[in-house]
DNA sequence: CTAGGACTTCAAGTACACTTTAAGTCAAGG
DNA sequence: CCTTGACTTAAAGTGTACTTGAAGTCCTAG
């Protein structure tokens, strides 16, 4: 398979694809006159890489979760990203109340909105994210 | 309020609190003395952004978030992103899935696991992202 | 008076995840 | 033989969201 059919079949650009590849990502495929030839397994490959990215896991984490796959200690690494996901999905459930809140309330400011959720859930305000574009969820 | 009390009493930091004040995501404060000096409402209008930020919303979003706050069509802009929340909540749910799938297997090596997940979900693929870091969930 | 600490601005730096560009290679079709 | 289109590499560019650094200001305490 050539790397625009593969890119046709993934949903990922061939230059995505390549930089997957240069990260560990993917293995490196045979060359036939230099370019990629991939083999049919790259494909299913590639769906896990994909799925675990949309999902929200950085490259390092992605590299991990499919070179470590089934070894020693990546079990704990699987099971720490659940509990990141889990509480990134609270997250998300918290702003839906917030957006709701806000679309169902008559409040003349924002200010006033931020001041009764500020004093609703005061136990999510204080832990320093510190991370730039470490939180991805 | 100087900006350091307000960092504590938000966990951003003072530097973010600043970029927050140039990009519009916060009107610019009264100073004394060339000092920002924030008055009480500040700390509920910091709290609507890093909410917001945290669920995904990114900078822009913010600022349309709360300078549109009410008028007309911010009603538009906030159903449009519970439905992308929604959507990203979706996702985290797959993810869930696909790990505790994973977790739970016993499958040689990760390629036969993309095989199955792939025949699983076949919906899932197909529509390219093109967004570089726009996909925040 | 001077040192310390918290603040100021502006410019530059950083991390991530790719994309874009430039310059070149290769096989097939006309 | 020449063009076309898909591919190759390496290097540089992009956008987001801040952080960091440099150089300076202001108030308080000793």
């Amino acid at each position: 398979m050539t790397i625009g059919e593969l890119s046709r079949r993934t949903g990922l650009s061939p230059s995505a694809i390549r930089y997957y590849e240069t990260e560990g990502l993917l293995p490196a495929p045979r060359r036939r006159s230099g370019r990629r030839d991939f083999d049919a397994g790259a494909l299913p490959q590639l769906v896990v890489v994909r799925l675990a990215r949309d999902a929200g896991f950085s490259i390092a984490e992605v590299r991990r979760l499919v070179t470590e796959f089934g070894r020693e200690g990546w079990r704990r690494l699987a099971e720490r990203k659940l509990v990141e996901i889990r509480s990134a999905a609270e997250r998300l459930r918290v702003m839906t109340g917030l957006l709701e809140k806000l679309l169902g309330c008559e409040c003349p400011d924002i200010e006033f909105c931020g001041r009764a959720l500020s004093r609703a859930r005061p136990a999510d305000f204080g832990e320093r994210a510190s991370g730039r574009t470490k939180r991805r969820f």
